[in-house]
Parts: structure tokens; sequence; C-alpha cells
DNA sequence: CATGAATGAGCATTCATTCAT
DNA sequence: CATGAATGAATGCTCATTCAT
């Protein structure tokens, strides 16, 4: 009908997935457009057939993950019922992801520093539209209602808990042993104890 | 007679200096040597003639905003008596540093995704020899020893501890607005409430 | 399909041919790309998508003047029975392919000292393995294997033959006028002599 | 008194032979006016100081190599009587020479092809003013005369001889265990035989 | 739809030279 | 006499983009 055939989507996807692998191996200097087609196994007039340009890819790229995301964990966030299981799952749950999809998460780690508008002014929108981001601040509003948690800055503790996902990351990327399972256990206690009232 | 001139010195640092105001502002990629001399009003062959090039020049950022850091954090850090304390301590003492020091941190966080060695792989080395991680971890286990702290794994909680920090920088980078010092303290009761015995 | 179109071994050829005119009237040093993309017509750009970088350009010349003189030298050698004709058409050949191939042989000239690899070492691998000079030590051997030549250092007298051609070809270089037909019989007279047996 | 006094000749003479040695080693391309102050243990401006300019000293390094050659050989040379016997010494003591002075020759071999006037024009007119040069056509004519020799081209021969040297130079430079003596009484054969009236 | 070819701006770096001290 | 500092032009190269086929 109307918009992008199918066709056409999946040939995108694939060139993201190929972006994707080139930025979290190689980085995002050296991922070049030539290096990405050569991944896909064509040239690079292909790429600016199906994208408008670099940034367009770039875009697909923060877009696909962010959406594989918020299926990943949004189900296993609705199955759980107080805030306090919520902040539990989402911490597991992140992780689990991160382990399942490293390039992905290695390759917007390197993307979101260094986007930048046509102004080179650095570009938070998406990072902060981002469906973990929404997610966090909701269900510590929530346990702050009920009477789980205590009365911190909702802000600063999203801020924090997605830093702390960012921070398991960082650890993962140059040690590629890192028990993740062990480490999502620990930040689950630990921000248990941060958010949990005096009593 | 032995190595490098004053006047040699105070040169490199303004070449430092300016080249991190000119990351800070428009990034890591844009960051060129061409635009890192017209900030300081000469020209590309004056920097390579001070360094032996751009790497050499971004080691040195890096190189002296750590010790900067340190010689700022150190001395109060030292001042307190409990780990408890010196916990707050360091954690109203970095987001002051960050108040007072803008753009070498933006620079900072530039740098570090970005900087790869000759094989391509990224760099952490300096990262995690960082003054702050060192003294985090340092405390922690002493607050353990003392029994201020429960018993968490220390080495997440350092990496919490400076991801949490980081996710200040991130929030005050484009929110210039943002409250640093009450941010510090939302920090402070957070980390208490997560490293507090359980009794 | 297989391997490079006949376009771009054109459009290579192409640029090969406006290296080799470069480098001969201007000398090693002053061929730039840029030079020698202006006498193509084009931008630098282009020749860094036709040869990976200015060492294959390089490379590419030498190999091209290779071939071409292998393939004029070649048959004419082999219509020759006896040694001393061999070695007569050899001299005569070379001074004539030299006449009708200037700019080819002054360029090599000017590459051979210059090329280095990446220790920093001259080159020779090529230089030897060239045509002339196994065609002459080959007919050597044979001549004094038929008693048509004394008992000679082969290795020496190839070097020897070889050189004198160099020696023309410089003469040449800076008295366009020299006549090599003449200079030819010259030589041929003088090897005919330092080869013959003693009797 | 007037010109320069011995003091700066000295200086003069001792950034010449490192001149010589970092291009001996390290090719025309590669002796920058920095590695040879760095050589000498001083900084480039030095030799701007001593030496109008990198020509000057490039031409000093002929300079002095013609008039060490001449002063080696010419003696040696005048002791002989026949045309014979002085080009027997000629070649003999020319590969001598060398012997002796690896780096000085590598540099001249270096240094010929890649030197231009101002206009781009190769400099031959120190090449053919070398005393070597001219030695050999005054010993050959001079046998043509006795009738020691036969009637060949003496230009021809005179640049074959010289050639046949620089051959053995080629060898020399990159094999250096090259047998020179051995080498040098091949070419004697050779050229005696080159040389010799028909009777 | 797809691509090989071309473009030109921008990059880090090297270098001979100049100059004030 | 000597030199550290600065200069700016030039070099090889990479890259995102464009375009004709």
């Amino acid at each position: 009908m109307s918009g992008p055939t199918f066709t056409e989507l999946a040939r995108r996807r694939q060139f993201v997935d190929c972006a994707i692998d080139v930025i979290a191996e190689q980085g995002f200097a050296a991922a070049s457009l030539a290096k990405i087609a050569a991944r896909a196994g064509t040239s690079k007039g292909v790429i600016s057939y199906h994208f408008s340009g670099k940034d367009e890819l770039l875009e697909q790229i923060v877009l696909d993950v962010f959406t594989d995301t918020a299926e990943f964990i949004g189900p296993r966030l609705a199955a759980a019922t107080t805030a306090t299981e919520k902040l539990t799952v989402f911490l597991e749950t992140s992780l689990e992801y991160m382990r399942l999809h490293r390039a992905q998460l290695l390759a917007l780690r390197q993307i979101f520093p260094n986007r930048r508008d046509a102004n080179g002014d650095q570009r938070y929108d998406n990072e902060h539209g981002e469906p973990r981001e929404r997610a966090i601040e909701e269900l510590l509003r929530e346990g702050q209602r009920t009477g789980e948690f205590r009365d911190f800055d909702p802000a600063v503790m999203t801020v924090t808990i997605r830093s702390a996902i960012d921070g398991a990351l960082n650890q993962w990327a140059h040690s590629p042993d890192l028990d993740l399972t062990a480490y999502a256990g620990e930040l689950v206690t630990l921000f248990i104890h941060a958010t949990r009232g005096e009593s």
C-alpha cells in the first residue's frame, strides 16, 4: 500500500544490524559507511539509497534498540505488582537484556555521546525519551504513593538507577566475564536499601 | 638542564585548556587540531611543536584533569574521619568540583568513550586508575571493617557511586541550571541508605 | 564477475601514465598526488579511489614498466640463436626501448633509489626480479657453456651490463640529442670484447 | 682574517658527516634537518646558522666527498705508468675507497637523483665535474694514443666504467658481505678485455 | 533498485625556514 | 654565536555525499 515495503524495512534492518556490529567493535569514529557497507557485503552507495544519510542510519539504530528494549522489559515489568517488585524486576531485566544484546548496548554507548544536531549541540532528546527512563520514574512515584519508598527526589533516583545500569555496562564492556546476574542482585539490594522508607 | 622549562609547561597547559574548551563545546569528533589552534590564536603547526601529536594532547588533558581532581578532593577527604563522613564528603566534593570545572568534565566525558589504542581497543586504563575510583573503594572497605556499612560487593558499589556522579554530570550537561548542591544532598542520602547496615 | 573491470584497469593505467610523466619531469620528491591528479585533470580523491595509496600507485608503475619491457625485449631475444647474438640483441633492444619510452625509464630511475619499505629499508626486490636482469644472466651462462664466452663471474658481468645501460640512460637524460643507436653499437663492441674467450 | 674560521669549518664538517650518516641510513626523503640536527646533538636552528639552507648542506656533502675521493685516488693513479696500469689502479682504488667510505657513497647515491635546481630540473653539473669522470676519460685517451687501447668512443667507455663502479655500489648496498676486492678483480679483467686492441 | 565512480572538504602530520632573544 | 619557538605551506589520506548509468 503506502509507506515502505516489507522488503525495504528488512533491508534497513540489515544495515542497522551491521552498523551496530561495526560501532560496537571498532568504535564510533572508525565506523565509516564504507566499513558498514563492507560488513553488509554491499557498496556504500546502497546505504545512501536506503537512508537519507549517515545521520538517519544512526537515528534508526537508536530507535530500533529502544523499541527492542521496551518490548523486552515492558511485559516483565507489567507482571510485577508492588513497586519494590517492579524495581527488582526492572534492574534484573535490564541486565538480562544487556547480557543478550551486548553489541546493541555497546553501540548505543558509543553513539550517545557523539550524536550532535546541525548546530553542534549534543542531542539528548532520545536519551531522555527512552523507555527505561520513563518506566523507572513512574514506578518510583508509585512506590512513594504506596509508602513502600521514602521521600527522595524521583528525578535524581531515576538518573542514578539508569546510571547504575550504565555503570554495569561499562564494567562488562571491558570485563566480558563479569557475572551480570550476580551484579543485578547487588544492584537490587543496593537500590532497595536506597529507596526504602526509614521505618 | 632537567626536563621541560617553565615556559614550555605553561604553553602546553594553554593548549590543554583550549582543547578542553573546544571538546566540551563542540564534541570529540569536531575537535580538530585546526579548531584547537584557532581557539589558541595560533596555527596547527604550533601544537605539533609542543606535542608529539593529537594523542599526546588528549593524554595530557586526562592527566591534567585527574591531577586537578585529586588535589581538590584528596585533602577534603582526608579531613573526614568516619567512613560515612567520607562518603558524604566524597559525593559533595565531587559535585562541587564538577560545578567549578564544567568544561573539564564535559571534555573528559567526550574523551573517554572515544579514545582507542593502536589496535582499535578502547582505553580503560586511565579511567580505572583515576583518583576517584580508588578513593571510593578504599573508604567503602573501611566502612565495612568498622561495621558502619553492610556487606555489599565493594566493586559494584564503587562503580555505582562513580556512575551516579557521571549521571549528575549528564543531567547538568543539558540542564545547566540544575542545583548541584541539592543534587549532592540527594545522592548523599541515597548512598547512606544504600550502604547502611541492616540492624 | 572476477577481478577489476576493464574500465577500472584503463583508469588505473591512466593514472600510472600521468604519474610517470610527473615523476620523469619533476622528480620523485615533487611528484605529489595533487600534481599527479592535476595532470590527470581530476582531484586527489580519485587516485585514492583507484589505488589503496601512493605506494600501490608506485608499485603499479614499476610493474607496468617491467611488463612492458619484458614484452618488448623477450621476443626479440628469443629470435637470436648464439649467445653473442643474444648479447648484441639485448643491448640494442634495451637502448631501442629506452628511446621509445623515455618518460617510463626516467621515472623508474627516480623511483628505485627512493622506494623504502615500512622499516625504512630500501626495496630491491623488484629491481632484481626485473626481466632484464634474469635474461642477461641466463644468456651469459649459456655463452660460457658453449665456449663463446670466457670464464668471468656471471653475476658481476650481469650487474655491469645492466649498469652500462643505466649509464646510457643517465647520459641521455641530460643530453636528449645523444645518438642511442650509435651508443648501442659502442656497448655491443665493448661487451663482446669483455666477454670473448682469450684464445 | 678573512673567510670562515677554522672552528666554523670544523662545525660545518660535523654537520656534513651527520647528514651523510642519516641519508645513508634512512634515505634522502627521510633525512630532515630535524633528524640531522638530532644526530649532531643540537637543534635545527644551528644548521640554519651555519648553512644558508638545506641546499647548501647537500651541496657541501657532494663537495666534501668529491674532494676526499680525489685525494684518495689521485696519488695512486699518478703512481701508475701505462694506461692499462692506470685503468687497473683506477678500478681497484675506486672499490677500495668504496669499502672504506660506505656511508659517503650511499649518501651520494641518494643525493644525486634527488637534487634539483630552482626550476625543478635535475642538476648534473657536479656529477660530471666529478674527479673520477675526468680522470677516466683522460687515461682512456692516453691508452688510445699509445696503442694500448682499441678505437672505442672514450665518452661511452668513460660512462660505462663509472656505471660499472656504481653497479658495484648497488650490489654492495644490499649485500654488505660482497667481496669488493674480488669484484674489483673481475672488473679489471672485464675492462682490460673491453679496451684492448684487436690484434 | 542498485552501484561504481567521482568529488572536495577536512584531517593529522611533517618540514624548511625565520626570528627574537 | 646559539637556540627555542613559531610559522604556514604542503603531503597523503579518509570520508560522507552525489550522480550517471
